[in-house]
DNA sequence: AACTATTTATAAGA
DNA sequence: TTCTTATAAATAGTT
């Protein structure tokens, strides 16, 4: 719903990440609310942003919400107490690890390490997956590029151009002697090259 | 947004309430959910009906979220259980999860996925070990290919030696008639087709 | 449960 | 960040 659509799955750019957040996290609220006094209804959403900021919002008080959510799920749940935070805990730092082991062996497998266990079949794979990479890499690499040398012919042109039009003006103005006048279209012309220079030397 | 527009308060009439709550529960958890994946958050949700019926949606895990949500919210939390041992999983679990986040980060530059953040300089570096890796990955499957090649050609080798020994054999048979001779031949032949046949399809 | 006329949310652009 | 606006999505009332 918007100018154009998009797809669900995480937003590359942060930026653009960080807009959208910033505004559907607010659509998200505004709309929690409105279920909660349209159908009478308690409602409690917490939100952590990628930077582990918290947003919440609850129709009456978040502990409350909470409470009767333990309640609900039952009193088995007593994540308040340690024996079985201590287990919780335990339990995810396992599944964290289990995460980090399998990313670290795919991880070795891309930087063309350790390949003693793969077959034919699974380097086939890697090997076209590192070449759609590299194909993504080169693109934007290219572009940045492009992107860099136009931005500077752009600016060089400007110049150029400013510089004509001084170097008419100084050629205009007929009470200045030839000394000045050269004096002046020197100047310019160094202050071009410098500008260029430094632009080059930014990439 | 529907066919006509509608004040924010307790909708009265109870099945319009009951309808409105179910469609806009749906909706909210869609929400939810896509807030979740666009923008990395992690999202809890917790909804109970006017009814006391219980709806919930996180984007992880709603123990997880609560855990942090309580953590988040303050200290005192912890201070109900001095029990180093939760402390001593929290951390781990934070230092597990901070690891996993840098080796996903690194893992998506690798794929060739957001790089909007890099540079030329990066993008070269990432080329550079796409590469070598790429490199890596060649070596090792032509490698493979080569040895079972070779294996390969050994058996064929073999069984044609014997073959041709077997063949010498029943040459040296007189007292077998030819039909019998002809017999024999074809099938020591059929065999060895069918081995080398076998080898191919195991690559 | 479907169907739509409308309202609302929001993606992209400024 | 905030505003604007075209368009996608949600949904109120209807069938």
């Amino acid at each position: 719903m918007g100018r154009g659509k998009i797809a669900i799955q995480r937003i590359d750019k942060s930026s653009s990440r960080q807009v959208t957040f910033s505004k559907r996290r607010k659509g998200l609220i505004k709309k929690a609310k409105e279920l909660a006094i349209l159908c009478d209804a308690e409602v409690g959403l917490v939100i952590f942003s990628s930077t582990a900021k918290l947003y919440e919002f609850a129709s009456t008080n978040m502990n409350a919400v909470l409470e009767r959510y333990n309640k609900s799920k039952g009193e088995y749940q007593q994540l308040q107490n340690p024996a079985s935070e201590v287990k919780f805990w335990q339990r995810e730092a396992a599944i964290l690890r289990q995460q980090l082991e399998d990313l670290r062996e795919n991880h070795r497998y891309m930087m063309g390490e350790q390949l003693y266990g793969l077959g034919v079949k699974d380097l086939q794979y890697l090997e076209n997956r590192l070449e759609m990479s590299l194909q993504g890499i080169r693109m934007k690499k290219e572009q940045i590029l492009t992107d860099e040398i136009q931005e500077l012919s752009r600016r060089g042109n400007l110049i150029h151009q400013e510089n004509v039009e001084l170097y008419k003006k100084v050629r205009s103005t007929r009470h200045t002697n030839n000394f000045m006048r050269h004096a002046q279209q020197e100047k310019q012309t160094k202050t071009v090259y410098n500008y260029i220079k430094e632009m080059h030397q930014g990439l």
